[in-house]
RNA sequence: GGCCCCGUCAUCUAGUGGACUAGGAUCCAUGGUUCUCAGCCAUGGCACACGGGUUCGAAUCCCGUCGGGGCCA
């Protein structure tokens, strides 16, 4: 046991999510709030999330707003905050000021840190002598004795200051709980800052003070912090606070294997939720990386993760973010959706692309007494004709197992929203079709589908499987091959070459329309 | 430049001295399933960074090399 350091006791699990509000919540920091999140709740603990505002420059509301909005998307929540109307809100460092005040003065009091007001100048230029001569970087303490009368004196003047933290000259050590003992010698390392004044404490200081005062009992946090620690120890010591167990989980690389970043693509949790990912995936996903259950299970909801997550089974090494991954992720809940939600998912991107429209009218159906029910009309934009939420949910349905990300509903299901198919005429040809062939198996189409009396899905497959078969015989092809009929069918009535399956989409079509589309074709393939 | 962390298939990972001709998932390929696509099913592909030790025996322990990454400025 490390004599020299007070290690927290165990007891109650107080852990903290703390980001700094310079960004949108990013993948990597949604991890680690996840991680937080699952340790506390699986530990009857308490999740505290705590901005660290401190920043003023770079430091936005927007993205404080962004990193809240999406926790809660993903289902984190944090249990502990200054009370805001009945909820409790964030902690936010830049309302706290008084408290660091409070451990700076001690600091100073006690001489452990000590004022400097060497110039940005002075010290750059003594960097890059210590360069120069192949020295590492360090402060020289030049102020860490100055003489009381100086200081007072450099106070009067507002001599501009910064607080520097006294760094004893000793090994501190740490056992992480992921990656076990971790040795610093801090004799290496210059006195550092610790606030550029009164009121504007720096991240270490900060960090340390609230870990305190919150009482924190582990903190878990990305690995590129491992070099934070002997300093925020230190502090600690300093303060004569307790230090909390540290974990320090691995980093998510980009496809280089160098830090996720901007120029790997899309970063923010809130560019994929745009995109179409479902949240259940994420988190799935995101527990993934880094973590697994100590057996092959692969799919872990939210509560599964609670109940299964440890920090033992957190992995050493950084994991590479992979999209196929996410992706058949995604499918993989996307199937799992109740179709209901599925299609309220879903009319958002058809909203938003413009295929559809969504308008407001009273309910013709009014409840039995009060106001009169406000119910969505949908309408497909291109023609104003209203469609119906339960045709919209067969769409939706037919696609269902077809799409890996919410968006590509759009560019999927397109051709029922348009009055004009727009695709190149041989799209319609099977193999070796001719366009005699074409025309002949659209014109048998339109006839048969005409005496189709009962216009579902079943009828319509019963009828037309067996039409297929026949007709690649008389025109002489390969029996049996039932594309010869099937095919041109299926692009007249969607333009695409890959599909859902065409029976589910005439019903959906209905018989009017489908006959309508069979003779574009015939006119496409006769018009050249 | 200094300090620190890490190193099993392309990717996420199982593996804590013998059960490893290294397992699962994604991915890729092939085949099956009502034309296509997707899904589903089946089969296949792909890895212990390298070199030394320790040991009867090493992916697993030790040392070194190499490689990757992070932090500081």
């Amino acid at each position: 046991m490390n004599s020299e350091f007070k290690f927290i006791q165990p007891g109650e699990v107080r852990v903290r999510f703390a980001p700094s509000p310079t960004g949108f919540l990013h993948i990597g920091s949604a991890r680690t709030a996840l991680f937080n999140f699952l340790f506390a709740k699986k530990n009857n603990g308490f999740f505290i999330l705590r901005i660290e505002d401190t920043d003023k420059e770079r430091t936005r509301l927007e993205y404080e707003q962004d990193i809240i909005e999406n926790l809660k998307w993903l289902g984190i929540e944090w249990d502990e905050g200054p009370d805001i109307g009945g909820k409790h809100g964030p902690y936010r460092q830049s309302q706290r000021g008084e408290i660091y005040e409070k451990y700076l003065k001690k600091l100073l009091e006690e001489g452990k840190a000590y004022y400097c007001f060497c110039s940005p100048e002075e010290l750059e230029a003594e960097r890059q002598y210590l360069l120069s001569i192949g020295q590492p970087p360090k402060y020289s303490g030049k102020c860490r004795n100055l003489p009381k009368e100086i200081v007072e004196k450099y106070k009067k003047e507002r001599k501009p200051f910064v607080i520097r933290f006294k760094v004893p000259p000793k090994k501190v050590w740490f056992n992480d709980l992921i990656r076990g003992k971790i040795e610093f010698d801090m004799s290496l390392s210059g006195d550092f800052v610790i606030a550029k004044g009164f009121d504007s404490p720096l991240y270490n200081f900060a960090c340390v003070v609230d870990d305190f005062e919150m009482r924190i009992s582990h903190v878990i946090r990305a690995e590129d912090h491992i070099s934070n620690t002997p300093k925020q120890i230190l502090l600690q010591e300093a303060l004569g606070f307790p230090t909390p167990y540290y974990a320090h989980i691995p980093l998510i690389l980009g496809p280089d294997r160098s830090k996720l970043s901007k120029r790997h693509g899309a970063t923010s949790i809130s560019e994929y939720k745009k995109m179409g990912y479902l949240p259940e995936a994420l988190v799935n996903f995101m527990a993934l990386l880094g973590w697994n259950p100590g057996d092959s299970r692969e799919f872990f909801s939210m509560s599964s993760l609670i109940k299964e997550f440890s920090l033992e089974n957190v992995q050493k090494s950084p994991a590479v973010f992979n999209i196929k991954k996410l992706d058949f992720l995604n499918g993989f809940y996307i199937r799992q959706k109740p179709l209901e939600k599925l299609t309220e998912l879903c009319v958002f991107y058809l909203i938003e692309a413009g295929l559809i429209k969504v308008e407001f009218a009273e309910s013709q159906y009014p409840p039995a007494y009060g106001a009169k029910e406000i119910v969505p009309v949908y309408k497909i934009s291109e023609t104003g004709e209203e469609i119906n939420i339960e045709t919209i949910k067969k769409i939706v349905e037919i696609y269902q197992q077809r799409l890996k990300r919410l968006s590509e509903i759009v560019e999927l299901t397109d051709f029922f929203f348009k009055k004009e198919l727009t695709y190149e005429k041989n799209l319609l040809k099977w193999k070796d079709m001719n366009d005699e062939e074409v025309l002949k198996a659209l014109d048998r189409l339109e006839n048969v589908l005409h005496k189709i009396k009962e216009w579902d899905r079943k009828k319509l497959e019963e009828t037309l499987m067996e039409e297929a078969r026949k007709f690649s015989e008389d025109i002489g092809k390969e029996a049996g091959d039932r594309g010869y009929l099937l095919w041109p069918f299926r692009v007249a009535l969607t333009g695409k070459k890959a599909s859902a399956g065409p029976f589910e989409i005439a019903e959906i079509l209905e018989k009017e329309k489908t006959i309508l589309r069979i003779k574009r074709a015939k006119e496409l393939i006769k018009s050249s």
